[in-house]
Order: C-alpha cells, then sequence, then structure tokens
DNA sequence: CACAACTTTCAAACATTTCTGAAAGTATAA
DNA sequence: TTATACTTTCAGAAATGTTTGAAAGTTGTG
C-alpha cells in the first residue's frame, strides 16, 4: 500500500471511529493527522490536507488542547503556532481514558447516586430501580478502578497481567 | 426521592450518557425504562411512558433487538408482543461490550492492519505511519482480550482481580 | 375469505450538530 | 503608532441524524 493511500485510509477510519464514539469527525482527524505526522503542522497544513475551513481546524484544535491531548507551541522568529501531539499511543489512552471519565462517567455516577437514594416502600418498582442503579454503580466503579490501574501502569505489566488473568480465568 | 422523579432521571441520564457514545437517545432512554421496569412492556407502554411516536418506538425496539439486549415475547390468547429485557447489569455488559466490538473495533482493526502493511522505503513518515499503527494494533489486541476476560468471568472474580492487580500495581 | 389487532416502513418534517467564512481580536515588529 | 501576520469567534448555511404519522404489511380469528 501508497504512502499517501494508507495516511488518507487511517484518517477516515479515525474519524469513522471516533463518530461512533461519540467524538466529532473532525475532531477525530486532525487527532489521527497529528499523530501520523513526525513533526509539528500549522492550522495552514491541516486545513490544506483534511480540506476544512480555518474556522473548523482552530475550534477543533482547542477542544484537542483542552483534553490536553495536542500542544501548543512556537518557533523564535515565527507569528503562527505549531501544533504537536503526543506520539506515545499508551500515553494518549491514559489521557483519552481520563478525560472521558472526567467529562462522561462522573456525571452519571452522581445522577445514579442520587437515584440510588430513593425510598423504596414506594414499591416493588422503586426496590428494582434501586437494585438496578446499586449494580450500575458497582460495575461503572469497577470499571473505573480497572481503566486507573491499567492506564497508570506501564504496557508491558498491562501485556502480562492480562495474559496471566486469562489463564487463570474461573 | 420519589419514584416517579427518580425514574424520570435516570431514564434522562441513561439517554444522556447515549448520546455521549454514539448511541441514539431515544434506544438509550426506551433500554433505561426497560431495565428499570420489572415486567415486560408493550409498544403502546413505551409510546406513553417517553411521550414518543409509535413508528419510533418500533424501530429502536428492534435495534435494540439486533443488539441482542432486548427480546420479544407475546402471551397466549393475547395478539400484541412484550419486549423484555435482560435485568441482570453485568449479563449486559457482557453482551454491549460484544457488539460494540463487533460494529466498531473489528472493522477499524482490519483497517489498521491493511495499513500496517505500508511498504516503508517511503521515507520517515511512512516508518512513522507503520510504529503508530503497530502500537494502535498492540492495544486494541489488549483492550481486546481484556474485555473478552472480563466479561466472561462472574462479577465478584472481577472484582478480587482487580482489586488485587490494584495493590501489586507496578 | 373479510375483518380486526397489531407491527413495520419510509418520506417528509424537524432537530441537532457541524462547518464555513468573514469580521473581530491579538501579538509582534518596525 | 501602524502594519502585518496570524488566531479566534460566531451567525448563518449545510449536513447529518432523528422523529413523526399515515399507509402498507402481517398475523390471527371467525
Amino acid at each position: 500500500m501508497e504512502y499517501i493511500q494508507a495516511k488518507e485510509e487511517f484518517i477516515q477510519a479515525w474519524g469513522a471511529l471516533g463518530s461512533s464514539w461519540g467524538i466529532n469527525k473532525t475532531m477525530a482527524q486532525i487527532f489521527a493527522l497529528l499523530i501520523v505526522t513526525p513533526r509539528s503542522m500549522t492550522v495552514e497544513e491541516i486545513m490544506e490536507e483534511l480540506s476544512i475551513s480555518r474556522g473548523n481546524v482552530s475550534m477543533n484544535l482547542r477542544l484537542l488542547i483542552d483534553w490536553e491531548i495536542v500542544e501548543r507551541t512556537t518557533k523564535k522568529g515565527e507569528r503562527k503556532d505549531y501544533y504537536y501531539c503526543e506520539r506515545d499511543v499508551w500515553a494518549l489512552c491514559r489521557k483519552v481514558a481520563e478525560q472521558r471519565k472526567d467529562r462522561e462517567i462522573k456525571p452519571v455516577l452522581k445522577v445514579l447516586e442520587q437515584v440510588n437514594n430513593i425510598d423504596t416502600t414506594e414499591g416493588e418498582d422503586a426496590v428494582e430501580l434501586k437494585r438496578v442503579t446499586s449494580e450500575l454503580i458497582d460495575v461503572v466503579h469497577l470499571t473505573d478502578q480497572a481503566l486507573t490501574t491499567f492506564t497508570n501502569s506501564d504496557r508491558s505489566w498491562v501485556s502480562k497481567t492480562i495474559l496471566s488473568m486469562m489463564k487463570k480465568k474461573k
């Protein structure tokens, strides 16, 4: 496969993956482009490569910076900004996991805990609602712990651990 | 908190969570309603509770059935269908994880593997593209293995395992 | 068969999200 | 200070995704 074509496919696939996980397509594509390009890029270059407007690039870069996935740098003597993305996939996973935990898991957990305080003398349905929310709270906590453990360890430890889990699995 | 209000909040929160993870809001809400109601429901009841049209309920129930999360049943002597949802949260997680693996992870993995076959004599950028896709393939495989292991084990084993991992963590 | 009870489909309406581009804003250099 | 080189913002346009409702389809019953 040719480089140009491979890069194009990668960016498209990443955009599609983003979409189906609730991340805006352009944000995912800019991310893909930056991670694949072994040097910082300017807004101009990104516009060019993805055929999108300046405003769109600017907004999505800001989102990526908010997610702590992309950094802005400058070169002395030049006015324009350069954008740079962490290129260690493992480190990126950690950052994405942390951000999504904060942005989407925490608020839901809050609601679940509120709902879980329901008065169960109101009947069978109230009891069931409480049971379901309790179970969900448990699962969310468990997932959170697993994610925290994994993303704070190094890749080789995680590999080993998962492998041994698969063997010992009940 | 009152039952009616708690249920409402739960359904709304679940819909919002669905949206931010790429699942249509109504589908997520019907799911929430079914999981919280300890008996099968008819299309009529769902329409009523969520204030949505018959067509919308019908389409989203079909999606939930495709996801193998909801089942259709009938009662003898009655013509209408009843819809029923697995109420074991752990079992549901397994199903959702499996479906999303098939629908979104597998296709991306395929593209990544294709892109990873790139000819690296085309220069520095091609080498970097290959490195990134290799790392991603690794991470995706690892995630897949972890998910498979967890979702095929019982909850108490998973709890114990994660707890001990957190302690031993490098 | 005809009818009744129900479900599904799908074109059009509606809602939401995303994108553009021009104007406003900011920073640096001279 | 003014000019220049850039970035950001945001109202409206475009694209995309969702919902409705009425018609068509299906199934069971007499």
